[in-house]
DNA sequence: TTCCCAACGTA
DNA sequence: CGTACGTTGGGAAT
């Protein structure tokens, strides 16, 4: 083993700049790096002091997961810029539902994927390397005879030294090369050949979303504790001092309820209680929904208390203070709402995230509040699907319509009706519509957009009939497997797949957009500085220092237009971001 | 204890 | 008009 004093003399450092290079960390114990042509290992007890040395060169990192990679880097201060996160990419290409290196593998080589370990119960967090380096296969390197990477190196035993790390990155780099090959077959060959294929583009932009998932958590969104506080006072009432108290407000609750109703006193959070209540006062309904109740309140005391109770019981079971207190941290400068974000979930492809931070009611939004001397700049894409259906389907007529600021005005002239009715219409081609509200309408959605309805129609044959489709970007909608284990109704699945190309395609390029703005906003203030707090499907949340407020707009705005540039390449299809600034979430509208 | 459903918050 | 996801509580299945 030839110990390494200097590794900056090790590295291609000329040639690394934007090129693939996979790190692999072994806490404790080094750095593997493995580029194109050559590796190296590098004992160090502070493996991410060389990471930082080697992030000054902007190689493009190869990580298998940036949860794992990423993590522990951005912890000691490194922002790596640009990365390729395997995880991610094999998402994209393959619709891998587990992301661990045993599966990205196995689906890089078209070997079976393997089924996830059964964790044993966390009593130490996991097999320590002594037990790793007991198991038969430790010897025998990371991949078995069947070609698949064996158990002891899954389950970390590639942490054991520089050298094992040394050797994981080695295969993190060939499936990255596999990946990239793969990518380039997806690409369509009548598009602009100067610009790199659009599936690449989106794997780098996949990437950089897993990145900045990392980052989301680590960072936390701003909230202001005491107003939160205040207002779950005003929604839920006082802060309950005991379990019994807890429950003697509760009961204060309901009966404000139950003070319209005749007879026992039922359960409340019961929808079949509900429902018998509500059919005892000649109320016979199929469900208890809201929209359902709705129309009653008016006329009923009982179900115009039962609508404000149930709105107050969201925010005190869901967004109480328990929620405060298990998902809110107070720090020095602020509260900071944590939760676990992950880059592409499910069918849509869109950034998930936990503790309430995606469905967090609007009347809790003034607490999230920037930090004394910060600013929040929201942004978010109007009009996103519609436009996104325009781009993707190379409709002329409609992106005709999408260069306009508002598009459901042209659509609304072009369809002989008014925009209330254009808009539904276009949402009800889009999502697949079961009543015929739209009627009419549709019809001449037909005769005024035929490509971007053929492009739909065909959509959403594919998943009646489980043909397998791409998203725009590139990502594997695995319909096949899908319908295969069909429990639902054919119809189901064909609407389904309409909308997973729109909301899929709308998806990648708002993380294309969103990898742009971090990148650009790395500018602005370095690490104390502008950093996206929030992704919300369509919205971007910044947290800027104030004196940078003008530049993040600058950068939201020039970063739409690069993004857009290449995403939208040749569609004629314009997107717009409606960009305001405040102090507190609410108000940046 | 585990799982599914109803309900509802967001986009 | 519809889809997606996360969280909660009740209630049935295990």
């Amino acid at each position: 083993m030839a110990r390494v004093d200097d590794p900056l003399g090790l590295l291609p450092y000329e040639t690394l700049r934007g090129q693939p290079l996979a790190v692999v960390l072994a806490p404790g114990q080094g750095v593997g790096f493995a580029w194109e042509g050559g590796s190296l290992a590098i004992p160090t007890a502070d493996p991410t002091a060389v990471v930082a040395r080697v992030a000054d060169h902007d190689p493009r990192w190869v990580w298998w997961l940036a949860r794992e990679t990423a993590l522990p880097l951005l912890e000691a201060g490194v922002r790596p810029r640009t990365c390729w996160d395997l995880g991610a990419v094999a998402r994209l290409l393959w619709a891998v539902r587990r992301e661990e290196p045993d599966a990205v593998w196995a689906a890089a080589h078209g070997l079976p994927i393997p089924a996830p370990e059964v964790r044993r119960p966390a009593m130490h967090g996991g097999p320590s390397l002594f037990e790793l380096l007991d198991q038969d296969e430790s010897n025998e390197g990371p991949i078995g005879p069947a070609g698949m990477l064996t158990r002891p190196w899954v389950n970390g035993f590639w942490a054991a030294d520089p050298h094992a790390a040394q050797q994981w990155a080695e295969l993190a780099l060939q499936v990255q090369q596999i990946q990239a090959t793969q990518l380039a077959t997806l690409a369509d060959p009548r598009a602009e050949p100067r610009q790199p294929p659009l599936p690449l583009l989106t794997a780098l932009s996949e990437s950089a979303a897993a990145l900045l998932a990392v980052e989301l958590g680590l960072y936390g969104l701003p909230l202001h504790i005491p107003t939160a506080e205040g207002l779950l006072r005003d929604i839920v009432g006082e802060r309950p001092r005991d379990p019994a108290h807890e429950q003697a407000l509760r009961q204060v609750r309901d009966d404000a309820v139950l003070q319209h109703a005749p007879g026992d006193a039922i359960d409340l959070r019961s929808p079949a209680q509900v429902r018998a209540l509500l059919g005892s006062v000649g109320l016979t309904l199929p469900d208890t929904r809201s929209w359902r109740l709705e129309p009653h309140a008016a006329t009923s005391p009982l179900v115009a208390a039962l609508l404000t109770w149930r709105k107050a019981e969201r925010v005190a079971t869901t967004y109480g203070y328990s929620w405060l207190d298990r998902c809110v941290e107070a720090g020095e400068t602020g509260g900071r709402l944590r939760g676990e974000w992950r880059a592409s979930d499910g069918a849509g492809g869109r950034m998930t995230a936990s503790a309430g931070l995606h469905n967090l009611p609007t009347e809790l939004r003034s607490a999230v509040r920037a930090d004394p001397d910060f600013t929040f700049v929201r942004a978010d894409l109007g009009q996103i699907e519609p436009r996104v259906l325009a781009a993707v389907s190379g409709d002329q007529a409609l992106a005709a319509a999408a260069r306009e600021e508002d598009m459901y005005a042209p659509v609304a002239a072009a369809l002989r009706c008014d925009r209330p009715t254009a808009k539904v219409a276009v949402l009800a081609a889009m999502y697949g519509q079961t009543s015929g509200a739209a009627g009419a309408a549709l019809r001449d959605m037909d005769r005024a957009y035929p490509t971007a309805m053929a492009y739909l129609r065909s959509a959403e044959a594919a998943g009646r009939e489980g043909r397998d489709l791409r998203t725009y970007g590139g990502r594997l909608l695995p319909l096949q497997a899908v319908v295969a284990h069909a429990e639902l109704p054919q119809g189901a699945y064909g609407r389904f797949a309409r909308n997973a190309v729109i909301q899929g395609a709308a998806a990648e390029l708002f993380k294309a957009w969103a990898a742009t703005v971090r990148d650009g906003l790395h500018q602005l203030g370095g690490r104390s500085g502008a950093q996206i707090v929030l992704c919300l499907h369509d919205e971007l949340l910044i947290h800027v220092p104030s004196e940078h407020v003008d530049a993040a707009v600058e950068v939201l705005e020039t970063s739409l237009a690069a993004t857009t540039r290449w995403w939208a390449a040749g569609s004629g299809v314009r997107f717009v971001a409606e960009i305001a600034t405040g102090p507190d979430w609410a108000s940046a509208h």
